[in-house]
DNA sequence: TAATGTGAATCGTTTCACAGCG
DNA sequence: CGCTGTGAAACGATTCACATTA
């Protein structure tokens, strides 16, 4: 097991990266061809620092006094991210939230392959019209496991959350988006990213309350 | 401004507390009457030292030796936060994702009003099915000063991202859950969560990535 | 000169370890 | 004795400050 320099980024600054990565397809669209790292700062709302610093986890790229070229760090970033891998990639619940998560392009532009979509509601499988294969909730354990999907979003409702969870790992999954407000337990190595809008909405209305509580 | 001890709490340490306050509404329809930090930490995959420092910011309220009781520090959270707070609130953007969140029974049932809907699409506003009351995007300043509302959740397109932040800032808006993936530049003192779907993809991507290396 | 890259200092959060209490 | 509550230590991320280089 060779210890992987990459392995040490913070996550912050990974993210932070990953947001720099695609501001700079944006720049790439805007035929800007170069960029410093204030002005990278700027726009995402970072430090110029930290974006140099999170930069700097992937090694020298920049050219001193004249900031960075977007084209070269663009590819320096995706190649040391291997932002360049596919993954496959399932919908569980195909209700509203499920259904605009398998129509949202931009997954497929940075390589999530769509591959399956499964709800436990038979007769809703026939309404969505889509060119992708749906199938039962019974069988996500049998279809991950025949297609190798690697990453599963869970959009189904709380109650339901733990058991299709259950069945993606069973299958084999190696990711989870979480979309429902549960925490999951977790088998072994299955990594999970969870997305919570009533925590987020809860948060925000907290954070503005102690604000108003501050200013009285 | 007095200091509100309060505002010192960490941001992860708020976040947690939520999701304790979310479990013990759980627990109580369980009719759970008492819980330790270890049996919270354990479900919610939180340590325990770090549950009860949690709970500390909030003073005292467990029993020693006997754990917490659930209902009493549901509303020693709930109090201390304020988390019986109404607040108004609109979707801007009602494509599938804006629907699915005009219809969350979870936001309504914690103090979320959701009180107007918006669309550049006059077309669509038609075709919607809702008892809430719909407005063409152009209106979104206007309705958002004469109804009061507090928060607004931006599920438009990217593009219209930044002028939709503005709009809803332009109307008084305090704060702001951003689904589309770009940064938005706020105007002083307004809050924002963003949501970002495919950056969170990414992100666990990247980190089956280094994963994979890592044990190669 | 302008902006990168980076050790060192700082800051904030988590973890530790144990005193305090029922 | 078990579990809370909490200072203190440890840890990790950000910010600082500056040497470095085109």
């Amino acid at each position: 097991m060779p210890k992987n320099k990459k392995n040490d980024i913070p996550l912050p600054s990974l993210s932070r990266l990953l947001s720099v990565y695609r501001l700079l397809e944006q720049l790439e669209r805007d035929n800007e061809s170069s960029v410093s790292s204030s002005q990278l700062g700027k726009i995402l709302g970072y430090k110029a620092d930290s974006i140099r610093k999170d930069i700097s986890y992937l090694g020298e790229v920049g050219n001193f006094g004249g900031g960075y070229e977007v084209q070269k760090l663009k590819t320096h970033i995706s190649g040391n991210l291997e932002l360049d891998k596919k993954r496959k990639t399932c919908v569980v619940g195909l209700g509203r939230l499920g259904t605009a998560i398998l129509n949202y392009d931009d997954l497929l532009r940075n390589g999530f392959i769509v591959v399956a979509g499964f709800d436990s509601n038979i007769n809703r499988l026939e309404t969505i019209k889509t060119s992708l294969e749906l199938f039962p909730a019974y069988e996500i354990t049998e279809t991950v496991r025949k297609k190798g999907i690697e990453i599963g979003v869970i959009a189904v409702p709380a109650m339901a959350a733990q058991e299709t969870a259950d069945r993606l790992m069973n299958g084999g999954i190696k990711g989870i988006i979480n979309f429902s407000p549960v925490a999951i337990k977790l088998k072994n190595s299955v990594m999970i990213r969870n997305i919570d809008l009533l925590g987020e909405c809860m948060l925000l209305s907290t954070l503005l309350t102690f604000e108003e509580n501050s200013v009285k």
